[in-house]
DNA sequence: TAAATAGGCGCAACCGATTGCGCCAATAGG
DNA sequence: CCTATTGGCGCAATCGGTTGCGCCTATTTA
């Protein structure tokens, strides 16, 4: 209850000093003598005083928000992956003394970006999943608004943070060659994706000449039922799963089909998630960090919002879990 | 471009009028002719002007804010369910000119808590997943910060905004009892949350007399296959999920047993979500509307934040959906 | 020793809105 | 016809911070 509404004037009447000796004391510019700062900062803390970020933010113009923009529609797959995400932006914001604004988009319905932005309720925004030809993208663009995409899009000129899934994938792939694996099959997802390109680049550029069969648009458990059954007439000896559900859902199958992993056939995954956790034998695949993505993702929006120059394209690392899938 | 920094002075001088003048003409308030109340807000429609919260805020001491506080740890299982309801809650909020802070709490650390409520960044609270004692809710007390709960609470004296579950659970229930229904069990998850309780409660009532077997605590494939057996040699006749996952859990382990619905026994669950979306039979389930919570919710928040007496529980309504899996 | 510089702090304008009060003109009432 | 009342609007204070500028003192420099 004692912060209910001091003021910096308070703070400053309290201590027998003017507002601006106060705010330079708080924000460490300007020339203020080191114990008249220690007094000020002994004082605000004992007392638990925070400055208003309204009044803060207007004479600065700035809001001290960032804006988190999902999209709206349901895209269960990728939940867990945006809660995960979102903690890291969460906390990189924390440190910077920012909070986090959420609001959702759909694909022609930009609506709450532009409340968001327009209402200059934020200084920058993040964008999760984005789309060929974004709407989102284009707006922020055309406003000069500061904005990073986490995760992959085609867009260029945009500032993007992401998993190296291509050099990811490259590697698991070409592990699972050097395993002797010969005639390997991919199945993936939705193509509208982006990121199932990148996977699925990174499988042909590690299996090199090998024999490959693959099969895309797999999205709901008939199509990969299917492109299992597709899998074992090619004769594979490996089926890679461009993430998480396909996998549960390829897993699925072959116990349907009686098939044992991995003796008759190996599996692997190319995204690793809880959903994977409870398989015997364990599932070999990739994983990431969505919660760092996210943090540098953050980062690198405050560090656009201040003005700095950086990169297109950032890149974060990677894991190879090699588990008993592969064995 | 054209909005860059529009302000109200800029407004006002265009059209030769004061900033008194132009402010009242937006907000409805104080005595304004029509003409001219009609010509500001032509105007501003034309130029897409909108008042700068933070100096709106400022002065009015509000932020235009609301707080959406989830848990932080891994809970994959509500995750769809949060994010549904948050989307009520943005559309709400959106209505009354608000937007959503989003941070996240642990069981001991409200810190997230803390810094947006202290920073004077929102205006009034919504709480997510509840636990007993809990400390968000104790410290939103203490401090008199608006809040409401969405879903289940144990506390007393908070405001909450939650699904009717056990007259949901006791309706479905009694439904199964009357098509034949003589020996049921129930599976239920984590006696901690408050909802596996009411869950349950709803089921015994709705079960009245007859022979029933409950089994609690089954947080895990190994409890819940466990449960199963239990189940069966119990000579059960329809097992009653607690939620989507645990039925998931069931069914699989059901097939692994070999033993067919509803031909062997009957299974419903008491949530229904898109994870029991493939099964043939189809499983009966109780539909609850997430968006509609969160929207309730919220609007909920907005009627405490400004001064409007709310009653303290609020029930929100569900559906029944019977399928093949209880025939 | 005088002049230049640097350090420490306060004054007051400013950010962009809201709102109490007062002024003036038009209308209503006696 | 003169005085209340009311409607329409502007002035200026206010919300709680930041920051350019200027003043005074203490220290360097010539």
């Amino acid at each position: 209850m004692d912060n209910e509404k001091t003021t910096i004037d308070d703070v400053a009447k309290a201590l027998g000093l003017s507002k601006s000796t106060v705010s330079r004391s708080i924000s460490g510019k300007g020339r203020i003598s080191t114990e008249t700062r220690q007094k000020v900062l002994d004082y605000i803390e004992e007392r638990n005083y925070r400055p208003n970020p309204l009044a803060k933010g207007l004479s600065e113009s700035k809001t001290y928000n960032v804006g988190w923009v999902i999209p709206g529609d349901d895209h269960l797959t990728s939940l867990y992956f945006y809660q995960r995400c979102l903690q890291g932006v969460i906390n990189a914001a924390a440190k910077a003394d920012y909070d986090v604004l959420i609001t959702t988009i759909g694909k022609d319905d930009i609506s709450g970006l532009k409340r968001i932005t327009e209402n200059h309720k934020v200084d920058g925004v993040i964008l999760g999943r984005t789309l060929r030809k974004d709407k989102a993208i284009r707006y922020l663009k055309e406003k000069g608004i500061p904005f990073v995409v986490v995760g992959s899009t085609e867009e260029k000129g945009v500032i993007q943070v992401d998993n190296d899934h291509v050099a990811a994938c490259r590697e698991l792939t070409s592990i699972l060659k050097m395993k002797g694996v010969k005639r390997a099959s991919f199945i993936g997802g939705d193509t509208g994706q982006v990121v199932t390109g990148s996977r699925l680049q990174g499988f042909q550029e590690g299996m090199e000449d090998a024999r490959t069969q693959i099969c895309l648009d797999c999205v709901n458990k008939d199509r990969v039922d299917r492109a299992v059954e597709e899998a074992v007439a090619f004769g594979t000896d490996c089926i890679v799963c461009e993430d998480d559900r396909i996998c549960q859902m390829v897993m699925e199958k072959l116990k349907e089909m009686e098939l044992e992993v991995p003796t008759d056939l190996k599996v692997a995954s190319f995204y690793d998630s809880k959903l994977l956790g409870n398989y015997k034998p364990q599932i070999t695949a990739l994983k990431y960090d969505p919660t760092e993505l996210g943090k540098k993702t953050c980062e690198t929006l405050m560090a656009v919002i201040n003005g700095k120059k950086v990169e297109n394209r950032q890149m974060l690392g990677y894991e190879v879990l090699l588990k008993g899938s592969t064995q």
